[in-house]
DNA sequence: TACGGCAAGGAAAGCGGTTTCCCGAGCGCT
DNA sequence: AGCGCTCGGGAAACCGCTTTCCTTGCCGTA
């Protein structure tokens, strides 16, 4: 390989000028050195040593983000967020899939620790599990002591650093509201993984709107299930069979919806006369359902930009925090319940 | 930030068996040694500098795979493959989306060879335009020569390194003769964008199986879009605007097959009584689009980790090519055509 | 003509690790 | 007792680049 030595030889000139030159420094050079030393880059193809560079300059330049898994729609929204603002700062970005696994996340912020990453954002919901939340913590904070930036997206318990969160409560609610408003009493619930901080959030708020309009929520009616089409299936069916007069079912994210309406089809419910389904997220699939899916609408994009924008920026005294609103995007799957 | 040397004088030891003990040299060291070294960089949260490392160490251990954009379910599904590969060797690995754009491809290479990855994967279909492809040729050559290992997925003009080959072209057979098996004669086609090998290959495999059945493909019943969504909507409208008697659809992938689909949906065409429609890729939503789509099923997951294991096997004299074959899925949107 | 000031280029000191090479101690052997 | 091992540990070179600091030559000025 090539070295920056090589090329300051070949061009007869120190590596101190050629460096000044190939990494733009502010220290002016001769303009016959200039071209001198670029044309000697060029016959020897030198690829400057990111390592070694990043060794001896100060300041790091590539952010680091984890999430639970990029080919997860809802992730690889948020991850197009990130990018954008990453790649407009001239930052590098390092993605990592977590694949939900806490000791993968410890893992990922070590690497990104190791490899002095100027930030990292950490997408996705936090762990419920005081434990584990506060052994990742631990490591972020770590990290934070030694100048690198973190921001989170969704609330994370004990967590550090700048947070973008979802409003998923009210979010909830919204769901929870429009089903009340078109008539239902008997609501089941697909809920996210049991775990998971957004789960927590999305149910209380779902949970809120229906007790205040006189709805109660047995826990028979609530299943938990993983965020992922089948097991989102799974959970839809197992509710079904166990309260076969349920009129809609809340969904905790639009992937397990899909498997909701899948199951439905099979049984030969009508979606929406039979039974209402509501997602959450709004993923871009979704109005291409049939039908069109209900459900509640979080910018995922902007979410990921605002974070990267909060990571980027200068660090403040206090932890900053951005709430995004969600919003409800009525469409097909929803209908007043059957006037049995 | 702690150093080495730093955990080397907490524990009153010299840099080198520090360094040999925290990155299990195979010199054996003291057990004595060892515990009060291992100790030291505990209270000092020693995390190592992964570019001092990178610098110091001959072998680089990271990898990188190029994709046009990881949220495409597409793309999304073949960095999982590679994902996984990658981390059971013990490797991290850098995704870099392109989003299509050939210059910051280019980019991007240049950005791996600098960080000296071990190797460069690099996903999605190859320019047509030789001008670009070679200027990429070039720089993987180069990255080659500086001893780094090349992989693509799919035909790339004047590439090195070895390949993953999805067999469009039988894949485009598959889907032509299917068609023509339902007893099809007036067929569309949305192909992708004509600057691909992807496209060109599926086309060529279509075109031919309509020809060997003594059906013809005039240009003016083939429509380009972007592989996107709202392109393959668009395309799909134009052409059922200019050819009102077409009987199917092939389209060049799942994602415009949605959109397609939604065309359809909102002239009132029944899916597949009055035209059917067959797929691409076999993305996972697309057993849960109603109808469920037909489509030719190309297995991502393993094209991604076939290519990671090239990509991390020891470089051979010749470049290695492993072929991948489509199959059909036969699914609810195709039918024979409606006996008018 | 002599001198200060300034600008361009080079020498060299790191950045934080790894690894080669060497040294000294302890051992078994003749 | 003297010899040559082996074996654990340290000194120092080095990876490739940046940057500080210093040198040198040139200019303008008194």
């Amino acid at each position: 390989m090539a070295t920056l030595t090589d090329v300051a030889r070949r061009a007869g000139v120190s590596p101190a000028t050629a460096s000044r030159i190939l990494s733009g420094s502010n220290k002016p050079v001769s303009e016959h050195l200039r071209t001198r030393v670029l044309l000697a880059a060029e016959a020897l193809q030198y690829v400057p040593n990111v390592h070694a560079q990043q060794l001896a300059r100060a300041q790091p330049t590539a952010v680091g983000v984890i999430v639970h898994d990029v080919s997860d729609p809802y992730f690889a929204e948020i991850t197009r967020g990130l990018q954008r603002v990453a790649t407009d700062a001239g930052r590098l970005l390092f993605i990592c899939n977590s694949y939900r696994e806490p000791e993968r996340e410890r893992e990922y912020v070590g690497l990104l620790h190791g490899h002095r990453t100027a930030a990292i954002v950490l997408a996705g919901s936090g762990h419920r599990d005081p434990k584990t939340a506060r052994a990742i913590a631990t490591r972020l904070k770590q990290y934070q002591k030694d100048g690198g930036r973190v921001a989170v997206i969704g609330r994370h318990l004990h967590t550090p650093g700048d947070a973008v969160l979802p409003d998923n409560e009210q979010g909830g609610r919204l769901a929870g509201t429009e089903l009340c408003r078109l008539g239902h009493h008997r609501i089941g619930v697909v809920a996210g993984p049991a775990g998971l901080t957004t789960t927590a959030d999305r149910l209380a708020g779902l949970r809120q709107a229906l007790r205040e309009r006189g709805r109660t929520l047995p826990s028979k009616r609530i299943a938990y299930a993983d965020f992922d089409r089948d097991s989102g299936a799974r959970a839809a069916a197992d509710l079904l069979d166990a309260n076969p007069d349920l009129t809609a079912l809340a969904v905790g994210n639009d992937t397990m919806a899909i498997g909701a309406l899948a199951v439905a089809r099979e049984r030969g419910l009508k979606i929406p006369e039979d039974l209402s389904i509501i997602g959450f997220d709004d993923m871009p699939i979704a109005r291409d359902l049939v039908p069109a899916l209900t459900t509640v609408r979080l910018p995922l994009t902007e979410i990921g930009a605002a974070a990267m924008r909060l990571a980027l920026a200068p660090p403040s005294d206090g932890p900053r925090t951005v709430t995004v609103e969600a919003t409800l995007i009525r469409r097909a799957s929803t209908a007043p319940p059957p006037t049995a």
